[in-house]
RNA sequence: GGCGCGUUGGUCAAGGGGUUAAGACGCCUCCCUUUCACGGAGGAAUCACGGGUUCGAAUCCCGUACGUGCUACCA
């Protein structure tokens, strides 16, 4: 039926990429990957209310970052162009009219007041059904019910309509899910949704049928909250296109609030700290900045990996993947059934592992950015390279190779006193004294070395040396935090080392 | 309200008639390290509930509860 594995993702340029909307195409991706396929981004902006300015740049931007790059797309070009759904406004008003001239739609041309006041009445009624369907449609002001003259009249005349499908009651519709298997639906409450709009812009179902058809889409997978409509679109599929044209259906779990319940939102990052878009989203009217993931410092082969495990794994223990590795392994038939609420702590624990597990390069440059910005200047990109060496294993988040580093690179300007003063005597000072005379004269400055001369000036005057090392670390570093303190002091050097022992040694008194 | 979808530790989850019900995150204890982290060894903690079917149910069936989605000329 279908030579090639096509899919699609269709966002709508209204703002800030959800980690929802990113698993989303993840899966879709994943699955055209695996077989060769095309992975098509479409851009659904046929409300114009809600467009928002920079939108659609923003979604490209992420896609780009995250390494999901699209085969055809508005700004990838391609053979079904325009990839964008308001510069196709035209296609689909000629199948709404086939659909008309077949008997399976009809023009509406009831006024906003008029469906609110069908919908009071239905509510006073007690009625279980507030929709516009089979049950009042006959009551309306529509073409189904005006003769043939009147609608013409009421055309002729400009009078604003809209084009709804006629959905007729019992008529079987059935589809295989790929996630959750057979799905029937009673068209007794399937309402006769809105196929075109006042403003002759389709509304999404008529359009995701018509450029589904059009661009050969093999497979739609998208999320849960279209399930209810999705009678709508197979029987669209059935008047216009013909079932076997259809592509196969899968309807993802959605991605829930960590704390209580319900769908993910940007609200609930917000109040818990933590990002919910993919990148930073400037709202071009407001100029607030919500926080995305990729600006906290997280790594693309994380966020892409946490993203893949939520919803999915692949029946082993193996929790990190690549992405190479994910369009091997994926398999739609995997994915839950039911929604997964978000953990922020896993997903750190995700990005420390591909901290570890990638080479320094991969990140290098984002975190010289970092320590930029932070006002250190990296003269030397090989110490850098040297110092991330040392500290990658502890750091979580990119911004952390700062806030472990900076020590490499400043010395420190407070002490934590509260643990050395209870160790502090004049033997250490005196100790500390002689330890810079023994260092200004250690030919091998490495860490074993200064080591051994470290230890060996302790034995001889008598000290434990642990103490001694406590108090050598927060000379270097201000506390009791970092690397091995040895490894330190090669690292800055011994002037720097010095440097810092006795600039400590003036605070200690 | 109606309709749809779902429900295995706190979270992600394996499992699809017979298991001591994997594993991971987080938490706790210990070891390593006189720092922190990494690493290692342990620990606490679970099949929503009620009925069936069956020799046997987390697994199959039916209810109930709970959650969630949709119910727009938004997607």
């Amino acid at each position: 039926m279908f030579d090639k594995v096509r899919v699609r993702f269709a966002p709508s340029p209204t703002g800030g990429l959800h980690l929802g909307g990113v698993r989303t195409v993840l899966f879709n991706y994943l699955y055209a990957k695996k077989y060769n396929g095309d992975f098509i981004v479409r851009i659904e902006d046929t409300d114009q209310g809600r467009f928002v300015e920079g939108a659609e740049k923003y979604i490209f931007n992420c896609l780009d970052w995250c390494g999901l790059v699209p085969d055809e797309s508005i700004f990838h070009g391609g053979p079904y162009a325009p990839y964008r759904q308001s510069e196709r406004k035209a296609i689909y008003r000629q199948y709404a009219e086939q659909l008309l001239k077949k008997g399976n739609a009809y023009y509406a041309f009831d006024t906003t007041a008029e469906l609110e006041f069908m919908r009071e009445r239905l509510k006073s009624e007690g009625s279980n059904s507030l929709q516009y369907d089979h049950r009042i449609r006959m009551s309306m002001n529509n073409s189904l019910r005006l003769s043939a003259e009147e609608t013409k009249g009421l055309l002729d005349a400009g009078t604003p309509y809209v084009i709804r499908i006629k959905v007729n009651p019992g008529e079987p519709v059935s589809f295989t899910d790929m996630i959750r298997g057979d799905m029937e639906f009673d068209t007794n409450n399937v309402d006769d949704k809105v196929l075109l709009k006042a403003d002759g812009m389709p509304t999404y179902h008529l359009a995701v049928v018509v450029d589904d058809y059009l661009m050969k889409i093999s497979h739609a997978f998208r999320g849960e909250e279209w399930l209810p409509s999705a009678p709508v679109h197979i029987l669209l599929w059935k008047y216009l296109f013909g079932l076997d044209q259809m592509p196969q259906w899968a309807h993802l779990p959605l991605i829930l609030k960590p704390d209580g319940n319900g769908k993910l939102s940007k609200r609930d990052g917000d109040r818990l700290g933590f990002p919910v878009y993919a990148m930073d989203w400037t709202d071009p009217i407001t100029n607030d900045i919500t926080k995305g993931f990729k600006e906290l410092g997280f790594l693309p082969e994380a966020f892409i990996n946490l993203l893949a495990v939520l919803g999915w794994n692949d029946g082993t223990e193996q929790e990190i993947f690549s992405l190479e590795e994910l369009i091997d392994k994926f398999s739609i038939e995997r994915v839950h059934k039911g929604g997964a609420k978000f953990d922020f702590e896993k997903a750190k624990w995700f990005n420390h592992e591909w901290i570890k597990k990638l080479g320094i390069g991969h990140y290098e440059g984002r975190v010289k950015e970092i320590f930029e910005k932070n006002g250190i200047r990296i003269a030397d990109d090989q110490y850098l390279h040297k110092v991330m060496g040392l500290i990658k294993e502890r750091c979580v988040l990119l911004p952390d190779f700062y806030t472990q580093g900076v020590l490499f690179f400043e010395a420190p300007n407070a002490y934590d006193e509260v643990s050395v003063k209870p160790k502090w005597n004049d033997d250490k000072k005196s100790y500390f004294n002689d330890i810079i005379e023994l260092f200004e004269h250690l030919e091998a400055w490495d860490a074993v070395a200064i080591e051994e001369a470290f230890k060996l000036l302790a034995s001889q005057k008598n000290i434990k040396a642990g103490e001694l090392q406590m108090i050598f670390r927060v000379m270097l570093v201000g506390g009791k935090t970092g690397p091995a303190q040895f490894v330190i002091a090669e690292t800055i050097g011994k002037a720097e080392t010095i440097k810092r022992v006795r600039n400590a040694l003036e605070v200690f008194g």
